[in-house]
DNA sequence: GATGACCTGTGA
DNA sequence: TCACAGGTCATC
């Protein structure tokens, strides 16, 4: 569930409440849980001491940069993570995942010197704790998404629209339900081949995807959309009423409507 | 580019 | 008891 918006409001709290406080220890139970040659151990003395100083994102990536030279830290949300700074949290409140606070949920945490706690609760554990994540293999982000690198990234696929919108080496931050509403308000079959769409289609994706995240980021999340009511088996259109198509598109579960969408 | 595995809470 | 949710990675 957490997309890009779910990682915006978590970066934005961290921006706000976590950043220039002294790290007393770390919390990194899970070795699992660090990716990508992370460890605990190296985790722990890389953070220990310093203070984050600006909080960064990158489609659904948390980057969150370090004093004194230190690395920068990257936290990905999975599909049930959430931050949480001072016990309290930002992003999806609780669709798929349970919003208890359950202890043994606490992959990963920072202790800052003055008591007080930033942590990333993750129920279902794919979340991720990183070092100096590779920025670059995630393509542009989608808050920040012009209509030509669109044009760029979707013209010339022949995989279905919806599996190019979500690759996040091409377009940063558009997940299952972000990229089912902009298709669905966009008129556009998520299983149509990408090279299909014309030079019209490619704008009113573009204006798509720009309405979805700004209406969906006001509203409060991914979670909102007015295509939401018809991703339930038997659910009609709430645009026109007609019975909705559940497929496999992509490898995600889609919902689409067969009458308005082409 | 498509598929399955990863992991685990939830609800039928 | 089991299907399903879903972001990402390894493998085909």
């Amino acid at each position: 569930m957490p997309e890009i918006l779910e990682a915006e409001q978590a970066r934005a709290l961290v921006a706000a409440a976590a950043l220039d406080r002294e790290i007393a220890s770390v919390h990194a139970p899970d070795a699992w849980f660090c990716k990508r040659g992370a460890t605990p151990t190296g985790v722990r003395r890389a953070l220990t001491g310093r203070t984050l100083t600006e909080a960064r994102r990158r489609g659904k990536l948390l980057l969150v940069d370090t004093s004194a030279d230190g690395p920068v830290l990257g936290l990905h949300l999975g599909m049930s993570g959430r931050i949480l700074v001072d016990g309290d949290g930002a992003g999806d409140p609780l669709l798929y995942a349970s919003n208890r606070d359950e202890p043994a949920w606490r992959r990963f945490g920072l202790r800052f010197a003055d008591g007080g706690t930033l942590y990333l609760r993750d129920p279902r554990r794919l979340g991720a704790v990183e070092l100096d994540p590779d920025e670059d293999r995630l393509g542009p982000d989608a808050l920040t998404l012009t209509r030509a690198r669109l044009a760029a990234v979707v013209t010339p696929s022949a995989a279905p629209v919806k599996a190019v919108l979500m690759d996040q080496s091409r377009i940063a931050g558009l997940g299952n339900l972000l990229t089912d509403e902009a298709l669905w308000r966009a008129g556009i079959d998520p299983a149509r081949p990408a090279r299909t769409l014309g030079p019209d289609d490619v704008a009113g994706l573009h204006r798509a995807i720009r309405s979805t995240l700004r209406t969906l980021g006001r509203r409060g999340g991914s979670h909102t959309g007015d295509h939401m009511p018809g991703r339930v088996p038997g659910a009609v259109c709430p645009r026109d009423g007609a019975p909705m198509l559940r497929r496999t598109v992509g490898g995600r579960t889609t919902y689409s409507c067969p009458v308005h969408q082409h």
